[in-house]
DNA sequence: AGCTTGAGTTCCAAGATGCAACTGACTATG
DNA sequence: CATAGTCAGTTGCATCTTGGAACTCAAGCT
C-alpha cells in the first residue's frame, strides 16, 4: 500500500506532513540548511542509502522544498539547494531543536547550538504570537474554522464549537 | 529492514524526528491537542487504520508523549491524553501551521485559525528569538557545537568552522 | 437474545526501506 | 596508457511497514 497523503486536506498540519512527515525528508533539509549541496554529501552525513536519498531529493524538488541546480556540464552534475519554501521549512526543524533540546537530552547537554551569523550572539528560537509578542502556550489555543474550511464539514465546525465549550469549562 | 532511528544522534532535529518524523503521530498529536482521547475519536477523524493507531498510540506512550489513562473499570477501558512532553511537541505542530498555510493553500485561504482562549484574540505564531525578540531568519543562523557535541566528531566540528566562514563570506 | 459501543487483533497484498554492489561519464596521477 | 578516483545515480534483494477490512471480546442497552 501506497503511504497516505493529505493533499486535500483542510489543515495545514496534515499538509505539511506531507513534506516533512517522514525521518529523512526534514534531516536531507537540515543538512541543506546546514550547507550540503551534493549527493554524496548528504549521503554520508546522513547515512542513508543512495536510492532512498535519490527518492527524497526529487521528491523534495517536485514540491518545491530544493532546486536542482547543475554545476557542471560534462559530465552534468547537479546540487540541491534550499529555495525559499526549503526556508520556511527549516524553520519547522527550528522549532524542533529547543523540544530536542529539553526531552530527549539531559538538561545542559545540547549538542548544537545555534548562532546570529551578524552578531554571533546565541539565538534561543521560541514560539511567539506575532502580534503581542506573547509566548504561545497549546493549552491556551483552540482552533476554529477559517475561510477555506469546507463548508460540509459541518461535523468539525460542531466540534471546534465543542473543543470551545469544553477549553472554557476547565478554565 | 526497520525504519532508522536516531536516539544517539547529536542532534536535537534527528532525535525529534524519532518522534515525529513519521505522517501519523504529529496527526495524532494534533488530534490530542483539538480535545480527542478516546482509539475510535482518533480511528474516525483521522482515518486510520486501527492496526498502526495501536501501534503509534503504544510509541508515543513510550515516548512520554502520551499518557494511557484508565477512564472505567468493567470494561476496562483506556484514553490517551497529552503529557508535558505532548504539549511541548504539539509546539512543533503549531510551527508547521504557518509554513502550511502559506505554501500549501491558496493565499488568504486558511482553513483553520488558533485563538486565544483567554482573550478570544487570534493568535498567528511566529519563531523569534527569546532574546531580543527578533524573528527568526534561517538564513542568518549558524550552528556551532554545544555541550553535548561528541569531541571525537572532529570531522563535524571541522565542518561548522567551514559553515561559518561560508557564512562570513557571503554575508 | 440480539444490537451497539469501544478498544483492540489478525490477515493479507502492495509498497517502502536499508544495504550493498554496479553504472557511466569524466578527471587526475603514475 | 592504465589504473584510481569522483560523482550522481540505478539495480537487486530480503525484510519491514502500511492500509484496509474483517474479526474478537467484554459489557451495556432494549
Amino acid at each position: 500500500m501506497e503511504r497516505k497523503r493529505f493533499e486535500g486536506a483542510p489543515c495545514s498540519i496534515a499538509r505539511s506532513v506531507d513534506i516533512l512527515g517522514d525521518w529523512w525528508a526534514p534531516l536531507i533539509i537540515r543538512e541543506a540548511l546546514y550547507g550540503t549541496r551534493r549527493f554524496d554529501a548528504f549521503q554520508r552525513w546522513l547515512g542513508i542509502g543512495r536510492n532512498i536519498l535519490t527518492k527524497r531529493l526529487s521528491q523534495l524538488v517536485e514540491q518545491g522544498v530544493l532546486e536542482r541546480v547543475r554545476y557542471q556540464e560534462k559530465p552534468e552534475r547537479f546540487e540541491y539547494r534550499l529555495t525559499e519554501k526549503g526556508n520556511d521549512a527549516a524553520q519547522v526543524l527550528i522549532a524542533m531543536m529547543p523540544f530536542g533540546e529539553r526531552w530527549q537530552f539531559e538538561p545542559g547537554h545540547e549538542p548544537i547550538r545555534l548562532f546570529d551569523r551578524r552578531t554571533g550572539d546565541r539565538v534561543h528560537p521560541m514560539l511567539v504570537d506575532a502580534e503581542t509578542g506573547e509566548p504561545i502556550d497549546v493549552e491556551n489555543l483552540f482552533p476554529g474554522p477559517g475561510p477555506a474550511f469546507p463548508a460540509d464539514e459541518s461535523i468539525r465546525r460542531e466540534r471546534f464549537a465543542e473543543y470551545y465549550r469544553r477549553s472554557v469549562d476547565e478554565a
